[in-house]
DNA sequence: TGTACATCAGTGAACGCGCGTTCACTGATGTAC
DNA sequence: TGTACATCAGTGAACGCGCGTTCACTGATGTAC
């Protein structure tokens, strides 16, 4: 069997990845199979050799972004993600709500980029879409386990601070040349640091 | 001069309902013109009587939500968004944040269904998705101006219930399978309430 | 009042382009001997 | 070790469909006489 396992693996790889960035840039119906492909250095036909067809990428890309690029993310945050304290809630909030996080149009969080198109999409795109959201509160949740919250009240502030985070960033995001823009990513952040304490 | 200027308004506002309708169930780009005047009781060719091509229908769809349908919404719900009060500010979270609006496909707030389209979008309909933003802060500004809140104070708590109503719609519409929807709306109106005082 | 006319809203066939997908082929690479 | 071979990842031309847009035409309606 020539051509390594690996290699196709690899490729494959390579495809979602160019595919993960584009979808984020343009939207799922934007991108062409070309584009892709060509982002990814490769010729249109042979996506087939990898993909049933394009809809399956939509939730690999989405699936992506939690395994690849966002724990890259979370990294560069100093977020401790397999054990996160306050001080993890408070790094994630900044960095989400953050002014190279709106500047980011490749390596954005999909639930910015992609919330309408996913809201549109099939049943496997919108699971992927929740695992980001669930990783996204369980981070909050175990942030906050050892405050004074209560475990009721914990969990309704952690699932707030999803909702503001993703609120403020898509509103900016569909008004980047208003002021209001930089206006509601600003209270945002603020009312999601009061939540905090 | 046959058919009166009044006939040619009538159709023109018919195909921007129809447009708003559609937009707001399958996305800008997902709709065609066909679709459209089918929806609207006309054939394709007589689109370009109207309007200079597709593109243009987005901003006014948008805005045709804020004067036409949001309007009537607001009335619905028992806002007076005229001069609002707190009590208007609370009926709004609950009218938006409700099970109707996230299962009204046609008749929801453009903010909810279009967020990512309209980030792609022209100058313009972003300038009709801000108007729309700005609409919504303003009556929750109204709103809260006889509390004893300052006024910075104030406009921060606006802005993020804007942040926490759209959010957390946002990303039920995403999950619509996942009980994590109904979480994060229930949560989303709870800390909003708590804004409130 | 009734009729001929001019206008222009609306029609629907046609065009052209782009995109998803297919398919016969190529050539790089691992393996057998 | 070197060579012939088989495999299959990758190529790129081609197909077919759908959509935005154009355009010559139709016919409903207001107006002039």
């Amino acid at each position: 069997m020539p051509y390594s396992t690996k290699h196709k693996e690899a490729t494959r790889k390579q495809i979602v990845e160019s595919a993960r960035v584009l979808f984020n840039r343009y939207g799922f119906e934007n991108v062409t199979i070309d584009m892709i492909m060509q982002h990814a250095g490769l010729t249109r036909g042979g996506f087939y050799n990898h993909f049933k067809n394009k809809q399956v990428l939509y939730s690999e890309a989405v699936t992506s972004f939690l395994t690849e690029r966002g724990a890259r993310w979370r990294d560069e945050a100093g977020i401790n993600s397999a054990e996160p304290s306050a001080k993890d809630a408070r790094l994630m909030l900044l960095s989400y709500l953050s002014d190279e996080h709106l500047g980011d149009a490749d390596g954005q969080c999909p639930m910015i980029a992609l919330p309408s198109d996913v809201a549109r999409a099939g049943p496997e795109v919108q699971k992927a879409f929740e695992n980001l959201l669930s990783a996204m509160t369980w981070l909050f949740d175990q942030s906050l386990s050892n405050t004074n919250k209560e475990t009721e009240n914990r969990r309704q502030t952690s699932l707030s601070l999803a909702a503001l985070c993703v609120g403020g960033m898509v509103l900016a995001r569909a008004i980047p040349e208003s002021t209001l823009a930089k206006e509601i990513r600003d209270a945002a952040l603020q009312t999601s640091e009061e939540l905090l304490l």
